[in-house]
DNA sequence: AGCACGCCGACT
DNA sequence: GTCGGCGTGCTC
């Protein structure tokens, strides 16, 4: 009798052996999937290691089969799987079951040839130094013309190529685009396919038949026999991080798979995300020169809303809208869809009060409060402004109906549309899209959804409803969002056309930098980073906690501390999150941010053991370089 | 995670 | 008296 360890999809930090029947024995390999008995129900698992003996003292239960005709997870895979459970104090089972989202067993036909030379095909070239590359690449036309002349060169050696995107809408243009040069066929691969869709793409992946692949974040995971590179686009989005367990990032994993499997990994952007930048100035990453030929870029124009009457519409907004209606051009208003702003700003200075501790902005409250969602400083909100002793302190905002409203008010012949709905109702999105491709809309209100170079590149003129709804999030990255935005925005849209940024804070080196020297950016907020250790310098690891009742949850996050201080791990908080209640459920956070990542691991491994638990009605999770904070 | 076990408060 | 909420512990 054959004995074996499998990883359950469940957030347990072990593995449970089974004992293997002989009739099973010849066919089971590692990475196989196979049926178990666990407790009174029956678990699909994957094998992961092979053992001569039984465990002992303890009673070994049977696998009842094995799923598939080949192992679903390649060994390289399973390595990847274990590089992400330790990073990111998830268990293996929960890494290697997020990798195949495929509900079927996967029958293999016919042959299936070598698909296993994976793990001993090694391109020493890439090992060298760093096998990560930056491509910044202004403009679409430049930046297609270098990803095709990337996959050309890894299709010629008969290897596949991975192009990951941030989300679904973004892949038909790509696959417009490598269809145009290639007649390879392509795969597709996102959450939104059918299980029968995702099983047929999968396998012609598996088993070579496409070379190329196009989907979203789970697609770093795609099953090519002999991935020869993973290109990112937009490569600072958002969407790369995974918001359930196992919360990993999807850059951070095909960096590591393409460590493991000895191919480069390709991230393309046009503002960088600052971890990036860091890394690319380390000698980290390689930088992939782009033609330095000197685009032309629309204008951008920042318009002081202090010495503006109206808010909403500035005198400078209303006319260059009243321009591009003219000129029948399509204008874009944007506003941050929290446009409902929280924080307590002065509208005589722009000032917007800080914590003192943190730099962030500090939340309003209608019971007269102001705190930080960080480190939990509190005070009461001031009636003067501390800055320049005015009375006219604020803390409210506006949104996207009122803009609506408004833009309807003052230019009544135009053909206003608004566009906040969220990603998940992707198909109103595609009307939006294509109505305004057709030139069927002329002002277009809406929030990040309608942020797409295919939109965009339809625009004569942006106008930035409040750059300081952005800036003053509860985020300490909330400038280099902003950054990273009107980047885009200007890159994107026609370029003889213009962006207005409405702000209370006209000399915010976000907006100066993207109006005159975009390079300056990146070194000033690395500065402004720094001192109050934010990543990139210290890697931040946060840990949630939820529960119906308040004092728990409270309770829950002082134990926590507690015990961080006990072990010298330097952190932040417990605090209330900036979301302090979802979904009936209190939520309280603690940062960990000790520059000895040994530390938090210990602490996490010992105190937590995994990422995800209960303790007295409290849910804990582990996020390992959160992206948002809220 | 999910489920069993076991312990205290208010009800057909 | 028991029904059931919740804290605790275990899973090959």
């Amino acid at each position: 009798m054959k004995y074996i360890e499998v990883a359950l999809n469940l957030p347990l930090q072990r593995s449970f052996q089974y004992g293997v029947p002989a009739e099973l024995a010849p066919h089971l390999e590692i990475g196989s999937r196979v049926l178990v008995p666990f407790r009174n129900r029956n678990l699909t698992g994957f094998v992961i290691r092979e053992k001569k003996e039984g465990g002992g003292e303890k009673q070994v239960r049977d696998v009842i089969k094995l799923i598939d005709d080949f192992p679903a997870v390649s060994h390289p895979l399973l390595r990847l799987g274990q590089w992400m459970s330790e990073y990111y104090h998830c268990s293996l089972g929960q890494s290697l079951h997020s990798m195949l989202p495929i509900q079927y067993s996967l029958k293999d036909g016919e042959e299936r040839k070598e698909s296993r030379k994976v793990s001993c095909l090694r391109d020493p070239a890439v090992r060298k130094k760093g096998n990560v590359f930056l491509l910044k690449a202004r403009g679409t036309k430049e930046k297609t013309s270098i990803f095709l002349s990337l996959i050309r060169e890894v299709l010629a050696r008969e290897r596949q190529v991975v192009l990951v995107v941030p989300e679904i809408s973004y892949i038909s243009s790509w696959q417009r685009l490598i269809e145009s040069h290639y007649r390879n066929s392509i795969a597709i691969f996102h959450s939104k396919l059918t299980k029968r869709q995702r099983y047929i793409h999968w396998m012609r992946m598996r088993k070579g038949e496409a070379h190329l692949a196009i989907g979203t974040r789970c697609l770093v995971f795609a099953p090519f026999p002999d991935l020869g590179l993973i290109v990112l686009d937009e490569e600072e989005n958002l969407a790369y991080k995974q918001r359930e367990t196992p919360r990993y990032h999807a850059r951070e994993v095909a960096e590591k798979r393409g460590e493991i499997e000895g191919f480069p990994v390709v991230l393309m952007s046009q503002t960088p995300s600052l971890e990036s930048w860091a890394r690319l100035n380390k000698g980290e990453y390689l930088s992939i020169p782009s033609s330095t030929t000197r685009r032309i870029f629309p204008r951008v124009e920042i318009i002081d809303l202090r010495r503006e009457e109206d808010r909403i519409f500035s005198a400078p907004l209303k006319r260059a809208v009243k321009q591009a209606l003219e000129r029948h051009e399509l204008a874009i208003l944007f506003l941050d869809k929290r446009g409902f702003s929280r924080y307590l700003f002065c509208e005589e200075c722009g000032e917007v009060l800080r914590c003192p501790n943190c730099n962030i902005g500090l939340t309003f409250h209608l019971r007269g409060t102001i705190s930080c969602h960080y480190c939990s400083y509190q005070e009461q909100s001031p009636v003067i402004c501390p800055y320049c002793k005015g009375d006219k302190l604020r803390g409210m905002g506006i949104g996207t109906e009122q803009v609506e409203r408004e833009a309807k008010m003052r230019f009544p012949k135009a053909l206003v549309r608004r566009a906040d709905l969220d990603i998940g109702s992707s198909s109103l999105y595609g009307l939006v899209r294509d109505d305004v491709i057709k030139g069927k809309i002329d002002i277009l209100v809406g929030t990040k959804l309608i942020i797409k170079e295919e939109i965009l590149r339809e625009a004569e003129m942006v106008g930035i409803i409040s750059a300081d709804s952005l800036l003053n999030l509860p985020d300490f990255r909330a400038s280099e969002r902003l950054f990273q935005l009107l980047v885009k925005i200007k890159g994107s849209i026609k370029k003889e056309g213009k962006i207005l940024i409405q702000t209370y804070n006209p000399t915010h080196y976000s907006l100066r930098c993207v109006k005159d020297r975009e390079e300056d950016f990146y070194p000033e907020e690395m500065r402004a980073r720094e001192e109050l250790h934010y990543p990139p310098h210290v890697h931040w690891t946060r840990i949630l906690l939820e529960g119906k009742v308040k004092a728990k949850v409270a309770e829950a996050g002082q134990r926590i501390a507690t015990e961080l201080d006990k072990k010298g791990v330097k952190f932040l908080g417990s605090s209330p999150c900036p979301f302090t209640k979802i979904k009936g459920r209190y939520r309280y956070q603690l940062i960990l941010r000790d520059d000895d990542p040994a530390h938090i691991s210990n602490f996490l491994k010992g105190e937590l053991g995994s990422s995800s638990r209960s303790f007295n009605r409290v849910k804990v999770s582990v996020d390992v370089d959160p992206q948002e904070l809220m």
